[in-house]
RNA sequence: GGAGAGUUGGCAGAGUGGUCGAUUGCGGCAGUCUUGAAAACUGUUGAACCGCGAGGUUCCGGGGGUUCGAAUCCCUCACUCUCCGCCA
């Protein structure tokens, strides 16, 4: 959500920052400072009759102590005319209060000025690419084909036993699971990211405070006897560790990482998208989340590039790196790069990581600050990205280190998953 | 699931209707002393909002009520803890 102070100081700019994402603002945001001008005459009247009120009530304690009822009795009349003026400001306030944040919450992020504007996937910038499209000398198979052939997952098996979207692993399939989640935690954690087993479900709170809520429930597995969402991602209880926290001084830099089974309900996909990994209700990522000083947040986001280039880099696959134009960018994010690998089989790329700076806009639903050298309190910054999201992984892996016996497990995979190859 | 007890500032913990945003201790910060540190002593130390400022307002788990006045009384919801039951 973006801060009141922040429209109230440079509306120019953010309107100007949010045509990239094709969204014409001016009419919201005139409208909130219109609001945000009438709340505050509101809230001074209100101020005062409060504090008027409080000095009443103060003199009529002493006098009554003193022993002079009649005059605290003609005090007390006094206040009934303020009580009706109170209360009928006290729902304007409240009111408009009410309206304003409203408003605040249909307003997505400010794009970084590195971001190009642009309405859909076309328009994202490709700022990396690495490798080469794999060349077979046979028909590759898409992964689901290869997934049945060697017996790795079982798609029929989960829609059976739960849904669609919910495969089960098996044998090498689910050992390849394994090592690739041991995989990407311990190069996180050789990259000073602290790991941490977060819950798989969370209250309302966490999810208003990384802005899965209000609006987009639709998307969340929901328990309604406690009250509880399944989590989307492990941003949500990673980042929400730091909801209402006041960091103590200005040097900070917090990485933190942790393995997660995502639950997505993923209402309105369909068709070929959703084919064998593509698109699951149920998968498993290792996230990566970090809280920083703004004056750190761009070399924060270019150190976590890297750290998921080096992943894509030692498993081996042709990937390409994305700068997200604005109308392509998620909700709160203010920079985001995806990236992408190159499926031989499905001759398309596939989303694998995705990684953003959200700024303050997090922070600010989060309360999330920290003390600055002045003591004043400031939000900080937030960033999270995908070290790695399994399943797409997965089909790539399966897909661009086929043979015509097998597939062949990267150098760097065989010590966790214990075998060379897959046939 | 049953019964009971709680929820107060970074932490511990007072406060049962009137200058209480809150005694005190610990912790933090600053200073005195010290070559330095520790100890001791002194001072200081919650957050948000409105206002150029002076200052004002709000917040004692959330919401509502009683009252001139609520941390304190009432209602309601949430959460935590203890004991019993069940159980990985």
């Amino acid at each position: 959500m973006l801060e009141i102070q922040r429209i109230r100081a440079e509306k120019d700019a953010l309107v100007k920052g949010l045509l990239k994402r094709n969204i014409q603002a001016e009419s919201t945001l005139d409208e909130i400072l219109a609001k945000d001008v009438e709340w505050r005459a509101a809230k001074t009247d209100l101020d005062n009759i409060a504090a008027e009120m409080n000095q009443l009530a103060r003199s009529i304690g002493d006098l009554f102590k003193t022993g002079k009822q009649a005059e605290a009795a003609s005090l007390k009349e006094r206040t009934a005319g303020l009580k009706v003026k109170e209360a009928a400001l006290k729902s304007t306030v409240d009111k408009l209060e009410d309206e304003i944040t409203k408003l605040l919450y249909t307003l997505p992020n400010v794009p970084n000025e590195l971001v190009p504007s642009g309405r859909d996937v076309n328009d994202n910038e490709t700022v990396y690419e690495q490798g080469a499209t794999p060349t077979f000398g046979f028909d590759a198979l898409p992964h689901w084909d290869l997934a049945k052939k060697y017996n790795l997952i079982d798609f029929e098996l989960g829609v059976k036993v739960t849904g669609a979207g919910f495969p089960f692993y098996r044998g090498k399939g689910a050992k390849l699971q394994r090592a690739l989640i041991q995989f990407f935690l311990e190069e996180a954690s050789k990259d000073g990211y602290e790991e941490i087993q977060a819950p798989l479900m969370v209250n309302e709170a966490s999810g208003i405070g990384t802005g899965q809520l209000p609006d987009k429930e639709g998307q969340m597995y929901y328990m309604k006897e406690d009250d509880f969402y399944m989590i989307p991602t492990a941003e949500v209880p990673l980042t929400n560790i730091y909801r209402d926290v006041i960091l103590p001084g200005p040097d900070f830099s917090i990485k933190m990482c942790g393995y997660t089974p995502c639950f997505r309900r993923e209402a309105g996909s369909y068709g070929k998208d959703v084919r064998g990994l593509n698109r699951l209700h149920q998968f498993d990522k290792v996230e990566i989340v970090r809280v920083e000083h703004p004056s750190n947040t761009a070399q924060a986001l270019e150190d976590m590039m890297e750290h998921v280039k080096g992943l894509l880099d030692k498993l081996g696959l042709q990937f390409r790196i994305l700068r997200l134009c604005g109308g392509d960018m998620g909700f709160a994010s203010a920079m985001t790069y995806d990236f992408e690998v190159y499926s031989a089989a499905q001759e398309k790329w596939l989303e694998v990581s995705s990684v953003s700076r959200f700024d303050t806009f997090q922070a600010n639903r989060l309360k999330l600050r920290f003390k600055d050298a002045d003591k004043k309190s400031q939000l900080c910054h937030t960033l999270n990205g995908s070290a790695l999201a399994l399943p797409r992984i997965v089909a790539a892996l399966l897909e661009n280190h086929q043979d015509e016996n097998g597939i062949v497990i990267p150098e760097a995979l065989r010590p966790y998953t214990g075998f060379d190859r897959i046939d």
